[in-house]
RNA sequence: GUCCCCUUCGUCUAGAGGCCUAGGACAUUACCCUUUCACGGUAGUAACACGGGUUCGAAUCCCGUAGGGGACGCCA
């Protein structure tokens, strides 16, 4: 069987990690399973979905690499809802309701402060013929409610197991609002129809949804529902924030002010709430071939902002030269090869922080000169001819014998000198980068 | 209020009645390596939410309590 996922964001905002999360799934399984990864955007609310977000979504999910076989957007459909709705009409599945927005809220108030669950009670089903002809002659427009089936709802998820949900617990969902404007709950039922799509992988806020839809679903069509998977929702580390509303930890935040690695964000999100340990991976492809529904825990998992920094690091220092070539040329980088990269990465926490090994290597660098005798009597000890990798060590030797000095009173002033940083990659390996010319300069006390 | 999911080291988790004096990964601490930092290596600290029950035996099964997340919209 082939399979076929989608995903479905509406674009009213921008994407975030715990949309990213079901997406990420999603593709992933349709990866290991050589499927079809879709993206339908839901935008039927042409009053809150705007181009600028569906652009936004299109070039978060492409950034991370999450690129879609398929491509539908719901506004294109409409017509499609409306025939589907008919045939709903004609099989009695779906009745026409009058209640005003206050009049819901009342009665939902009302069951609450009894202590009953807010479910609607379906007084418009008892409406007569005569009764609706005069709320319509008052000018009143109906919305359309699905009758749902009271009896358990039952499908086996791939995530959390053998699920009965009772129906009796659910409003009558609307299809259609008094506008005409289907929702939803509708539209997506008709699409994943229309799209034949096999999976449904999505956050365990959709449970309710799913109950829902796989009755809306046995109404309109013979063809099986698809399978369903429910993963827990996370929550940032303070345990405060949900996923919903973790509007700061936007994809495009994290891309262009923390300046993540597409591949981080998605290392962490593979594996966060998972029984595998959390590990820096270089390709989807990977993460793909990792991906088992079996290894996903039913608790809510934690996502510290902190663990995708350190992972970012991870990434980096893994990260082979030929990976980041283009972008260190389009930092201005020139020149930068594999040696250097191979040399830079290790100190690195996000790519941009190369640039201070790349001003090192070329500056300028403005020494940092504590002893400038010490630093004159080192400079004439310098060997001259071509630089390697023993370079450092031979002259060192002989600073050594000519002053006395040893360990850290030895190499903190030449690191000082050469790169003015306390810190950072080897000296042997920066020395011929930096030159001969430069170092002369540099222990001479000038910027170079 | 009703319904759904959940509760093991700081974090993500392994665990399906005896293999558990509870294992791994990340973080952390110490040491080694590196005459710096990082990387790498070795070792260590660290947890079964609470209370009852079932059983020869419970992290594991049952009940209750507490706590966390979610749903209950003419949102998605």
């Amino acid at each position: 069987m082939t399979v076929n996922v989608r995903i479905a964001p509406s674009p009213t905002g921008l994407l975030h990690i715990g949309n990213i999360r079901a997406a990420l799934f999603n593709f992933l399984f349709a990866r290991k399973n050589g499927g079809k990864f879709m993206l339908r955007l839901d935008d039927t609310d042409g009053t809150r979905s705007t181009p600028e977000f569906a652009a936004a979504i299109e070039r978060d999910l492409t950034w991370l690499g999450l690129t879609w076989d398929s491509f539908g957007r719901q506004s294109d459909r409409v017509a499609r809802y409306a025939e589907v709705l008919e045939t709903l009409k004609v099989s009695g599945r779906v009745y026409a309701c009058y209640e005003t927005q206050a009049e819901l809220d009342l009665k939902r108030k009302t069951q609450l402060g009894r202590g009953l669950p807010p479910v609607y009670d379906r007084a418009a089903l008892k409406l007569t013929d005569a009764d609706r002809a005069s709320l319509e002659a008052k000018g009143r427009k109906p919305h359309w409610r699905f009758k749902l089936n009271h009896a358990d709802v039952v499908w086996d998820d791939l995530i959390q197991g053998h699920k009965a949900y009772p129906a009796s617990a659910i409003s009558d969902p609307v299809l259609v609002r008094e506008d005409g404007v289907p929702l939803y709950t509708f539209c997506s039922v008709v699409d994943d129809i229309d799209d034949k799509t096999t999976h449904i992988i999505r956050g365990e806020d959709h449970v309710t949804n799913t109950a829902v839809q796989i009755q809306i679903w046995q109404a309109i069509t013979d063809a099986p529902p698809p399978v369903f998977a429910h993963m827990p929702l996370i929550v940032s580390a303070n345990g405060i924030e949900m996923s919903k509303r973790l509007g700061t930890l936007s994809i495009a935040s994290m891309r262009d002010e923390m300046e993540v690695e597409p591949m981080a964000i998605n290392s962490l999100l593979a594996k966060l709430g998972t029984s595998e340990a959390i590990a820096p991976r270089l390709t989807l492809d990977e993460l793909a071939a990792e991906f088992d529904f079996g290894k996903i825990s039913h608790s809510t998992p934690k996502f510290d902002l902190e663990e995708l920094k350190s992972l970012n690091a991870k990434i980096l220092h893994i990260t082979p030269f030929e990976a980041v070539r283009d972008r260190l040329a389009a930092m201005g980088m020139d020149g930068a090869d594999k040696a250097f990269w191979n040399v830079a990465r290790a100190n690195i926490a996000v790519l941009s922080d190369v640039r201070e090994w790349w001003q090192v290597v070329r500056g300028p660098v403005t020494p940092v000169v504590a002893d400038s005798t010490f630093l004159a009597e080192a400079a004439s000890a310098l060997p001259s001819g071509a630089w390697n990798g023993d370079t450092w060590q031979e002259w060192t030797g002989k600073v050594k014998e000519k002053t006395g000095r040893k360990g850290k009173d030895l190499f903190m002033p030449l690191r000082l000198a050469l790169t003015a940083h306390e810190h950072g990659p080897e000296m042997k390996f920066l020395l011929p980068m930096i030159g001969e010319k430069r170092t002369r300069d540099l222990l001479a006390g000038k910027a170079a």
